[in-house]
DNA sequence: ATAAGGTGTTCCGTATTCGGAACAGGATAG
DNA sequence: CTATCCTGTTCCGAATACGGAACACCTTAT
């Protein structure tokens, strides 16, 4: 259960529930035409649980998405709170690091505020579209679409899209590991 | 729930077992590297056992696939050759271009030729794991991993996996339009 | 004030998934 | 032929996901 990349059952619940509220369906309603036990769903959707294929594709139905968009790794996917998105597309573990690969959405103005990561981090980031700006350290780097920028990571820094338009990036996240 | 062997879990475990095989993977060296039981990854190949979230990443992980992949029935480009193996991960249509990000797997010593891109095409290679190098007009470069290169793609051009292990990364395609 | 109907959460007994051990078969070597 | 090392399968105890009942809370009606 440790695994690091098990935010998954957090994440995927917490996309469950944005779905299903923003259909306007009550907890009860969802679990009883997805024919599964309201308690589970309730569990389901805090992050309580690490459901099975079989639960993920009763609720799946009844909200009309495709399983790829339930577990989102794939194309467009989550929408977060605050006009951020983040999706994470791979993650390669290797003895010497740890490579991570997101896809970041930035809304008009908004910021992503990222702690430092451990020592020796490097991030890269690939501008898709729009354009922003990425701060760490005392720098401050303007991007535009097609932009690519090479930063240490291992002290805090932040990204935020431009007033016009946002901003969409392919993240690359280096860490070292002992 | 219906027998398990007829539904969505026979269809995952089916597609496990052919991207398993399809790199020359072993069920035991999948197993280890995923860090699950083998007994586990047997009856779930074979679709006795539904799955929990959990192992599905576990999986998904060692074989280089998003998720939305195994579970399969969202929307993916992916071919796969001899030892090649692309899959788009997100397309941006905008007025002035198309931005397309691909994660790129080569096996040892397999090679990628492609053809030249529409003129103004920009690509843009972030390497995840291993190394290789990358071939264009006459230039040629050495990449390792974490290594990023910028290169025009209106010209042929090609990749190449490293006779040792090969390598993995995300390329961006940025082509101009009229 | 009390009841009725809704929300989502917590709890429990049962069923099943989990990792690991033991197993059967095939290939290769000595 | 036997030993060794692969392959993948079946089995088992322990952990846990399952459905459903009981629960707490809020809103509205009588």
């Amino acid at each position: 259960m440790g695994d690091p990349r098990t935010g998954a059952a957090a994440r995927v619940g917490q996309r469950i529930r944005a779905l299903r509220t923003a259909r306007g369906m009550s907890l009860t309603a969802l679990a009883a035409t997805a024919g599964i036990g309201k308690g589970s769903l309730s569990e389901l959707e805090t992050g309580r649980r690490n459901p099975t294929l079989d639960t993920l594709y009763s609720v799946a139905g009844p909200l009309g998405v495709p399983m790829a968009e339930l577990v989102g790794d794939g194309e467009w996917t989550r929408l977060d709170e605050n006009g951020i998105s983040t999706t994470r597309v791979r993650v390669v573990r290797e003895e010497s690091r740890v490579t991570e690969v997101y896809l970041i959405r930035l809304a008009p103005g908004a910021v992503r505020r990222s702690p430092a990561h451990a020592a020796g981090a490097v991030e890269r980031l690939v501008v898709l579209t729009g354009s922003g700006t990425v701060a760490y350290g005392g720098q401050r780097s303007e991007l535009a679409g097609g932009d690519c920028v090479e930063f240490p990571a291992d002290q805090p820094h932040s990204y935020t899209g431009s007033p016009d338009g946002g901003f969409e990036a392919v993240d690359v996240i280096v860490t070292p590991r002992a």
